[in-house]
DNA sequence: CGCAAAGCTTGATTTAAATCAACAAAAAAA
DNA sequence: TTTTTTTGTTGATTTAAATCAAGCTTTGCG
């Protein structure tokens, strides 16, 4: 019995085993069979969470970690005036909830958007098999690394953004560039949320959005058709990101 | 010997050995009279980096990850019209170039501001320790996390501000709580480096920043006397970085 | 199918921040 | 010390984004 098991959805991409990002923590347990029966204890089948459905939330007790292996999330926050923040966008191939290892606790809601799939890490066994395993435990060090190297790519995109036009260039550059690590374009982008989170996100309102988005496909830099977007001119929108 | 070797340095706040996040990974270590001497190999002395000196520079090969002991660190981006922007800052207790285990070189600027004083991990030596150790991968596994979890909120206090004087406040309040991990005072704080620098990191003008600073001031939320912050009114502060 | 509701776009006006500019205060140099 | 330079503050004007408002498009539903 594998761990990874392909399950059909409509209208979703998957990162499948061999391309997927836990793919280091698999593979040192693939090897003999007294391992595979360590695997199969600590990381679970590929877990279906159906749409919009909450993966975790805020303070809730944390046990596990989790894989994107196919769909998009939204993480959000409730401020204390009960409206709710986007804080950011977890895709194939990166984690959710890792930083629970240490706060013990999740700190902020992760949120299926449409169909998605996710491989769930049980910590307390993780833990456990990790003592039995140095390989596996290198492996998790290089993939916080990699979320690590995520997060601060993520945050370098809106941080010290003068114009809204450049925050907004810069979201998009990030978010097709993350995209580009499990499809197979590197211009194309679908929006997995509408224009009222990516406004709310971007921290402006869903009419300044819509306008430099119009004005962003006059001036030929970008395409979009309802949630479809293309990058027409890469290096114009580069210049309005860093400008 | 001791790997944690006290430095007098003027006008900087240490933190020491037992309040050091990286002591999960000394402690372990220094358990036998064995393990000493690995540790000794692979966690070099507390090495002084003088004012402004460059701990590492963009695009070099990384060799290794540190934490800071004492003192602060600005972290910097060039962007390609070679104008510098401030990403974020370091304080005692807090990795620096962590992402670079995965990316094998640095992604960023570090620059000394002020007199500091790191602990140099040696990646290479590291690995071949834990190999030798899982409790030490545990435990930096949880740094990681730990991190992991810094990162996320210092992006969650820049994220998403509509106005500039939600995302001052905001930032003032992360500042500040990263400063009571290895300071005495929750609501004091000595700005590590002058407007112009913080007015970067925002994404604003040095202007903009003087007068939400003189308004905050007027308001009674805050003091500020040069670099010397001192928050007044922390209810009042916290319902405008939430606004 | 037609209607309602939600989501998206565009226009006119108001408000917040950038810009331009002058000056004050502090730090560094002569 | 005085002078020069850097750093920080405040004022007037311009510009960019929020807000208010209307219309359009798509989606879902009885």
């Amino acid at each position: 019995m594998t761990t990874c098991i392909k399950v059909k959805q409509p209208n979703t991409k998957y990162i499948d085993c061999d391309n997927c990002s836990m793919q280091p923590i698999c593979l040192p347990l693939k090897a003999g069979k007294t391992e595979v029966s360590i695997m199969d204890s600590y990381l679970s089948k590929r877990n279906i969470v159906n749409i919009s459905a909450p993966l975790f939330q805020e303070n809730e007790n944390a046990d596990a970690i989790y894989a994107v292996c196919s769909g998009s999330f939204k993480l959000t926050e409730t401020s204390p005036e009960r409206r709710e923040k986007v804080i950011g966008f977890r895709f194939p191939g990166e984690l959710i909830g890792e930083d629970a290892i240490h706060t013990k606790h999740y700190n902020y809601n992760a949120v299926a958007v449409g169909n998605t799939s996710v491989c769930k890490i049980d910590l307390a066994e993780l833990n456990a098999c990790g003592k039995l395993m140095p390989e596996l435990q290198l492996n998790l060090i290089s993939l916080l690394s990699k979320q690590n190297s995520m997060l601060r790519e993520e945050f370098t995109s809106v941080v010290a953004k003068h114009t809204a036009e450049s925050l907004l260039a810069a979201f998009i550059l990030n978010m097709v560039k993350r995209n580009a690590q499990y499809q197979d374009s590197e211009t194309k982008l679908h929006l997995p949320v509408g224009r009222d989170v990516i406004a709310n996100h971007l921290g402006f309102r869903r009419e300044t959005l819509s306008r430099i988005f119009s004005k962003f496909q006059h001036k030929g830099l970008l395409s979009i058709h309802a949630k479809n977007l293309e990058i027409l001119d890469l290096v114009g929108l580069k210049s309005i990101a860093y400008s």
